[in-house]
RNA sequence: UCCCGAAUAGCUCAGUCGGUUAGAGCAUCUGACUGUUAAUCAGAGGGUCGCUGGUUCGAGCCCAGCUUCGGGAGCCA
């Protein structure tokens, strides 16, 4: 016997030879003289098909045979006889590994919606959707360290606890060993982390960055790839509590390079998706197209989802600057109808319909926002010269926004210089001996360096066209939700 | 956290103006049919109408609170 992965059966033309299948039952079609069994293990999403005559294998046997029991069926790979497929098993023998009671296995041969597969994580990689998407997760996942590992990037490991409450991007969750119910207290009356296992605060990382750019001071170009999580009590199909976040941090690059890099990087990952996982994005435009067929009209989208991705691939991303960007708005129907719940002027932060309005309704297509406000942006981006064509100080941020889902990318050039960061640090209120370590890179051979951060579910959820985040990771933490 | 909406069979949903025994499709089981493609056809079983309280002669339906879920907003990746 040789165990082959299906996606392999499937395109294999040495018919006659003795295979063996496992995997899961999807469905089982009774005739009298043939009885169909469609089984799948996740290598593709096609399902094969083996057949089995009846008395050749006994009934007990296949009583057991049912939609969500695991088989290993053993016979010999022929050309089917049926429309549906190329070849298929003529089982000689079948052994039920485990079977599924089909009065009590909750996932049956038709559609189920998507909230009640996310009460069922457990089991819901075993349909169609989720097996497609959990393989374009990974396809994904092993592009983005392709691509870095093919242009001289070196993955780093950045811590998961940290002792830095300064990064200012969330509230944090505490990593502590303290006996809740018996805190020791210091003689103030306050909480003796001195007792905890660090002896001091620890929480879980918000970020790699700055440990990122430690990194990028000695090995010129890095990139983090790891869980970060954010105890914010956000409720959105956007956001997650745990999610996985790619970092990279380069010497030597500027604001421009940093957009180069940042475009070229997406569009390469999406382009090898496209290459690699065809068939799952061709069964996930397919399902989309459905249901899109539910909708009115005018919620309906333009493009397809291989179309849009295509498109991403195939057009430059629209650069322009904040200021630019404030212009368009203040220029814009919406605007002068008074449509948008909040108002636009120079300094605002731009909520999410000015970002939609820009990238779904103007430009249609990705965008670049740059040089944001220094006011409403992080401590350590690079401070720009001050210029009379801006109406105030800007720092060389930016932030890469994508149709349907809003920020997928942010990131900037950072501050080199030591005496505007450091002043910039006491001005937001941070204390610099908690980040002598980070301030000591700009009095140590600093250099002008720039990264961004990208959330990757984000990125899948973009490029599977599903539409809530939680539908894109196998076990999804949100507030009051940690299952699984 | 705020705003809006939803909760009825295992799943997806309908349920009129508050009125007798709460329905359909799919799934499951039984039978028929037979190279089937989420097979087809016939029949059967399957319900604490989310929970608690209230209004009423009478509540799946109206009211209040709670719970859970979804969509949007904020925070952000």
């Amino acid at each position: 016997m040789s165990l082959l992965p299906i996606k392999e059966l499937l395109a294999s033309t040495t018919t006659g030879s003795t295979v063996t299948v496992k995997g899961w039952v999807r469905t089982k079609r009774e005739s009298k003289n043939a009885i169909f069994i469609a089984i799948n293990d996740g290598s593709t999403i096609h399902t094969i098909q083996t057949v089995a005559e009846p008395g050749r294998i006994s009934e007990d046997v296949l009583r057991l045979v049912t939609t969500g029991a695991c088989v290993a069926v053993t016979g010999t790979l022929v050309e089917s006889q049926g429309s549906g497929q190329k070849v298929e098993v003529q089982a000689a023998e079948i052994h039920v590994y485990g079977p599924a009671d089909p009065e009590q296995y909750p996932l049956q041969p038709k559609r189920h919606s998507l909230e009640f597969l996310r009460e069922i994580a457990h089991l819901r990689p075993r349909t169609n959707t989720f097996g497609a998407v959990l393989r374009i997760r990974h396809t994904l996942a092993y592009a983005i360290h392709k691509y870095f590992n093919d242009n001289g990037f070196f993955y780093l490991h950045t811590p998961i606890i940290t002792a830095s409450d300064a990064e200012g991007a969330g509230e944090m969750f505490r990593v502590t060993t303290l006996d809740l119910n018996h805190l020791p207290r210091t003689d103030e009356g306050a909480i003796d982390f001195r007792q905890d296992f660090f002896g001091r605060e620890t929480n879980l990382t918000v970020s790699g960055q700055l440990e990122g750019e430690l990194g990028a001071m000695a090995l010129s170009k890095i990139y983090t790839f790891g869980p970060t999580f954010r105890a914010e009590n956000s409720n959105t199909t956007r956001h997650l509590a745990e999610f996985w976040m790619i970092e990279p941090e380069m010497a030597f690059y500027e604001l421009e390079d940093n957009m180069n890099l940042a475009e070229d990087f997406v569009k390469y990952v999406i382009r090898y998706a496209l290459d690699q996982a065809a068939d799952d994005l061709a069964f996930l435009d397919q399902r989309l197209k459905e249901e899109e067929k539910t909708k009115k009209k005018e919620e309906q989208s333009e493009l397809g989802l291989l179309e849009k991705l295509r498109f991403v691939v195939d057009n430059d991303f629209v650069r322009i600057t904040y200021t630019e960007a404030i212009d368009i708005l203040l220029q814009s129907k919406p605007h002068k109808k008074g449509q948008f719940q909040y108002p636009v002027e120079w300094g605002i932060d731009l909520q999410s319909e000015h970002e939609r309005f820009l990238v779904e309704k103007h430009f249609k297509k990705p965008v670049i926002l740059t040089n944001y406000p220094k006011a409403i942006k992080a401590f350590y981006m690079k401070q720009n010269e001050a210029s009379e064509t801006e109406k105030g100080p800007t720092v060389r941020a930016m932030d890469v926004l994508f149709p349907g889902i809003g920020e997928i990318i942010g990131g900037s050039q950072r501050e080199d210089d030591f005496e505007k960061l450091l002043a910039r640090v006491r001005e937001v209120g941070i204390e610099p001996e908690s980040l002598w370590w980070y301030l000591q890179t700009r009095q140590f051979g600093s250099a002008p360096h720039a990264g961004f951060g990208l959330g990757f579910e984000r990125l899948v959820l973009f490029v599977t066209g599903m539409g809530n985040i939680r539908d894109v990771i196998p076990f999804p933490r949100t507030p009051k939700s940690a299952d699984f």
